[in-house]
Order: C-alpha cells, then sequence, then structure tokens
DNA sequence: AATTATCTCCTATAACAATAGGAGACGCAA
DNA sequence: TTGCGTCTCCTATTGTTATAGGAGATAATT
C-alpha cells in the first residue's frame, strides 16, 4: 500500500517533484538516459495506473503532476532501508550518513541544534 | 555495477546478513513471508548467478553465505535515496531520521557527540 | 497547401522477478 | 527394506519492468 516505485519510476518521479508539473518532452529533457519519447510516455502511463500521478490536457500534449508527496515516498523508502540494512536500526543510519557522506559544517551545526531540541523535549 | 537487489532478494540477503550463512531451511525459518523451499532455493541461486552469495556444499544440503557486505549495499542505497526522495540533500534525510522516527535519547546524544567530532575535524 | 515535427494511443517484445511443482537422490526411522 | 522427509536440479507459469515502433491527429513551418 505504501507508495513504492521501480528504478525507472522513480528517475521520472524525483523529475516531477523537483520541477513540478511537466509534459512528457519535459521530462524527458531533464532525465540523464536519452530514452524514447513514448517510453516516457509509458512510463508517466504507468505511474498515473498506479495513482501515483494524474495529467491534465495541456492543447496537444498532457501535463503530468506527482500525486504523492516525495516526505511519503521517502519515508517509505528510508524505512525500508533502515529495516534491510542497516538491521532495524535508525542510529546506524545516521551514523552512516554524517560519517561516509560528505555534510558541511552548517548542516552538521543544524543537525546539531535539531539533536538539542529533540534531546530537550525527551528529557523534559 | 552497484549491488543492487530486488524486493524478495534483500529479504534473503538481510537474514544471510542478521544470521551469517544459512541453508535453504534456516533462511526460510527466518523468513516473515511463508514461501515454499523451492522459492528460496531459487532466488539464493539467483544471487549467487548475480556473484552476490555463494555456498559451500554441506552433507545433503548448501550453505549460502552473503558475498556482499551489508554496508555497500547499504551505501548504496541510501545513496540513491538521498538523491532520488530528498533531492540530493544527505542533511534532509537526516532530519527526517531524527524527526521522523523514533530514536531514543541515548542514541541521539552519541549522534550529538559524533557531530561534535566531525565538527572539530572540520573546524581545525 | 504540403511538409515536418511533435503528440497521444495502441500494441509489442525481451528481460527479469516471483513463485513453485515434479523428479530423483539420500539419509533416517520403523 | 520400505517409506518418509528433506534436499537439489530442472522446468515452468504468471506478472512486471523497461523499452519502443507504427498509426494517426494536429500544430508549426515553408
Amino acid at each position: 500500500m505504501p507508495p513504492t516505485f521501480t528504478d525507472r519510476e522513480l528517475d521520472l518521479m524525483a523529475i516531477l517533484w523537483e520541477r513540478g508539473p511537466s509534459t512528457v518532452a519535459e521530462v524527458r529533457a531533464r532525465l540523464s538516459d536519452d530514452l524514447a519519447h513514448n517510453t516516457v510516455l509509458t512510463v508517466l502511463t504507468v505511474l498515473e495506473n498506479k495513482g501515483y500521478v494524474a495529467h491534465t490536457e495541456e492543447g496537444k500534449s498532457h501535463r503530468f503532476r506527482a500525486l504523492v508527496k516525495r516526505d511519503v515516498a521517502g519515508a517509505t523508502a528510508a524505512s525500508r532501508v533502515v529495516e534491510k540494512l542497516f538491521g532495524g536500526s535508525t542510529e546506524r543510519l545516521l551514523t552512516h550518513l554524517v560519517t561516509e557522506r560528505s555534510v558541511t559544517a552548517a548542516e552538521l551545526r543544524r543537525l546539531r541544534r535539531l539533536l538539542d531540541e529533540k534531546l530537550r523535549e525527551v528529557d523534559k
């Protein structure tokens, strides 16, 4: 039931989330892989059938928009990663992200502030 | 090139990572879905063909072990989630995890310590 | 008006995912 | 020694993913 996407579907969804409602041509232009126009259209139609996007007519073409919010999809995906790849430990994923991926000092500081807030909330 | 798994494959890999080298029967016992013995065997064979697991004979049966380390697979998956679902921002995923998933006070504190270390390293 | 580019719609195909049955080997219990 | 359970091996089915060609409409271009 939670929204889940195949690799290619996710590529397209990412584009819709990033630049908002888009036509096939627009999506296709932003796509890193060079797919046929029809291929993109087909994938979008599949996503539509699954209820994850919808479209409105716009002249000759269709403008597709995401119906699922990125955070919702993100939460689902994050859960799965935590469960299956980090042994169910959110902390382990957090640690991984902080140590293995590049995070700027500013981001680290913001995150620390967030942790402080969280901790205050818990302690009280 | 990076190791990537289908849903079902990931279920099995998770078991191999958790309890180490296992026979089909052992994997099957730990599996939450009730799959036929042969189904499990087939998936393990597929994983073997892909080079992600290997097996050694053990009496009548085979003992399968993961060839890919969980962290490696985890890093790959985490990258993908960050790129496609959190707009490429590691910070956003971190924030999501801290605010939306249950993390204990102890974990928060450990994480804060980690951040402090990281920051000291950067500032210096 | 004729050509060209661009769309959707319908249809198709190859590859892979997911699941499992039956055959035959092999050890163990009765 | 005759089954019974368990195992791998081979094979198969159904569904989904990934990709796209051709037809026909329509808008833009010359």
